[in-house]
RNA sequence: GGCCUCGUAGCUCAGUGGAUAGAGCAGCAGCCUUCUAAGCUGCGGGUCAUUGGUUCGAAUCCAAUCGGGGUCACCA
């Protein structure tokens, strides 16, 4: 890549010029702006304190040593201290003929290291999914593909919570209300029907709470004292003791819930390559407690209760053990961290986990690092923002979430309400046009969360639908399809696009343009997963888009005379359109063929 | 209260020390007998929360202040 070139070319510069050992941070090259002739910028203040000289006349002499030693640099120009670098009309149609024919341009081929292992969505059984875990199971998966596309090894992994005192209340109220209700009796998907009677339970729950208020009892006490909660402390009690008629209740509410993740996971485009219980690991952190408190490294109280102390970290002094030796948190999530660990030697091991978790990661590294175990550093906190209403935040249990189902089918309604509207369908087979308004559903709703840097808090209205023009995952896949359009009109028409670097057409700027922007892939790949981030994609997605759509607009294809020029825009169509299906499989986002 | 985080156009968001801060939506005005108008073009809209500092250069780094969110459980 050019970039390499110019890079190692300025460095010889500045040393042969300047006499200068000049450091990756100071050789600063940049895209140059729209406004300014050329295609690369070198900022040069920093080397103006060696050359002691005015930044232009640097600029000027930087610029002669390039342009006769680097046969890719045309011809520059200097403005203030920025240099601009015009490149060879030559590299960039080798560029083109290189490049355009390549069904994986931008990703790399996967190397036999040590995996990534990405765990995402990690769900609670105990009622459905929600926007929330919508944006989780979007980054996870995306996040997945970017990290692939970069080169690493992804193991996808899905830690179900299908243990824990929430699950108890939904059985409980289930059998207390539920009259042996199922998900074929009730027409309701499995996930959903447990939900309810987590609702339900909340409901009755908060009723008894406030009659022992009514009678005199403090809130706190009574919230602790309701018999609901009692009982479901029992169940979970003797779940925990393997009674045979509560883990059969048990398997079967989750068996319900299964049923309804595993549509939700197919119809969102979600996979996994493994999926872990948390029934089946949530012992494995005791011993590892244990361990931390034969070694020293933890204090075991009088209680019995197992702490450490994290001041020196900045933290505080965090349980580790309850008094009566079951687990919480922390001690599963040390367990099952450390079976990852022995089970995968992972490179990274990323939690894709909401940031009001961040308290909670920053302990587990902690507690890792005491217990000396040094790959705790692998540990990687994906912390994403929330999604909040215009409301605030959403609450399962006031019923103020979005559900992740009637959403998913909002969105394939609208798309079916617009197609109509524009007339898109009229050609199309029921088949096409149903899996049409899944993809272009789908793909706003997916674009639309993953367009957003994930570290930040982002608000979605669900009075003003998720739209579908504009900066929107349909704008970018209605660019696709008008592009097959134009390639399947070449080839009715029998064309055949043949295009070397010696051809002898002249760039028009809008083709220029547009071959930048698909130059810059394979590095914002490789950024995107650096940061960690789908939104590095989403943006340039939208970018390379706008770029084709005027370019389409201000050039004819088709009709083009010149067999070199004709030939030229198709060949950067079709590159186009593998590069924005490229872009778009890392956000998960299918490409239709028309629309 | 301690710690973390965010504050950019009416709204939703880009902009990881570089040039005159950008998109989309919403508003207004144009472009379909021409390769898909879910498109293209133009106009208006900014004290980058505030104040100070570092720097040749700050929306970006540092400090303080104001405002929003999160978190600090023998919950998960």
């Amino acid at each position: 890549m050019i970039e390499q070139i110019l890079n190692a070319a300025v460095t010889n510069a500045v040393k042969t010029l300047y006499d200068l050992d000049a450091t990756p941070s100071q050789v600063q090259l940049q895209n140059t702006r729209k406004e300014f002739e050329g295609d690369f910028t070198l900022v040069v203040f920093p080397f103006t304190k060696v050359s002691r000289k005015s930044p232009e006349a640097t600029a000027a002499e930087i610029g002669e040593y390039l342009q006769q030693n680097v046969a890719e640099v045309e011809s520059f120009n200097v403005i203030k201290g920025f240099l601009n670098l015009s490149v060879s009309r030559k590299y960039w149609l080798s560029f083109l003929a290189g490049s355009a024919n390549e069904p994986r341009f931008g990703f790399s081929e996967s190397q036999e290291t040590k995996p990534v292992v990405v765990e995402y969505s990690s769900p609670n059984t105990n009622k459905p999914l929600h926007l929330g875990h919508i944006r989780n199971n979007l980054l996870g998966f995306s996040l997945s593909r970017i990290l692939q596309a970069a080169g690493k090894n992804v193991v996808k992994v899905n830690l179900v919570n299908d243990r824990g005192i929430h699950i108890c209340k939904s059985m409980l109220a289930w059998q207390r209300w539920g009259n042996n209700e199922t998900p074929e009796s009730s027409g309701l998907k499995g996930d959903h029907l447990v939900g309810k009677y987590y609702v339900v339970f909340d409901k009755h729950y908060k009723d008894e709470i406030s009659t022992l208020v009514a009678g005199g009892m403090q809130a706190d006490e009574a919230a602790k004292k309701a018999p609901l909660i009692l009982e479901a402390q029992q169940i979970l009690q003797k779940w925990e003791a393997g009674d045979e008629a509560v883990i059969n209740l048990w398997k079967k509410m989750n068996g319900w819930v299964y049923d309804g993740f595993a549509t939700t996971y197919q119809t969102l485009g979600i996979e996994f390559d493994k999926t872990y219980y948390e029934s089946q690991t949530y012992l494995l952190g005791k011993k590892l407690v244990e361990e931390g408190v034969q070694k020293g490294v933890y204090a075991r109280r009088a209680d019995g209760s197992v702490w450490i102390d994290l001041a020196a970290e900045g933290l505080d002094e965090k349980l580790l053990l309850r008094s009566d030796g079951t687990s919480v948190y922390i001690t599963q999530d040390l367990g099952t961290a450390m079976q990852r660990y022995d089970e995968y030697s992972p490179e990274q091991l990323i939690y894709v986990v909401g940031n009001e978790q961040e308290y909670h990661f920053n302990v587990l590294k902690a507690v890792l690092k005491h217990l000396g175990c040094d790959w705790s550093t692998a540990i990687y906190h994906l912390s994403y923002g929330m999604v909040e209403l215009p409301a605030g935040k959403m609450k399962s249990r006031e019923g103020t979430v979005v559900d992740a189902d009637d959403l998913m089918q909002e969105m394939f309604d609208t798309a079916e309400a617009m197609a109509r509207e524009l007339g898109k369908i009229e050609s199309f087979e029921d088949e096409e046009a149903k899996k049409l308004y899944r993809t272009i559903g789908l793909g706003a709703l997916k674009y639309f969360i993953l367009k957003v840097d994930p570290k930040k808090n982002m608000l979605f209205n669900p009075a003003e639908s998720v739209d579908f023009n504009g900066n929107t995952g349909p704008f970018i896949q209605y660019t696709y399809a008008r592009i097959k359009s134009v390639l399947r009109k070449a080839d009715e028409a029998g064309y055949v696009v043949s295009f070397s670097a010696d051809n002898s057409v002249t760039l028009r700027p809008e083709e220029k343009e547009l071959l930048r922007k698909l130059h810059d892939f394979p590095a914002l790949v490789m950024q995107a997963a650096d940061m960690h981030s789908p939104a590095v994609i989403a943006n340039y997605a939208f970018e390379l888009a706008s770029e084709y759509n005027r370019f389409y607009h201000e050039l004819t294809i088709l009709k083009e005379e010149n067999l070199d020029s004709r030939n030229l825009r198709l060949s950067l169509s079709g590159f186009t359109a593998s590069v924005i299906a490229n872009a778009l499989w890392l956000l998960g986002i299918e490409v239709p063929e028309r629309m």
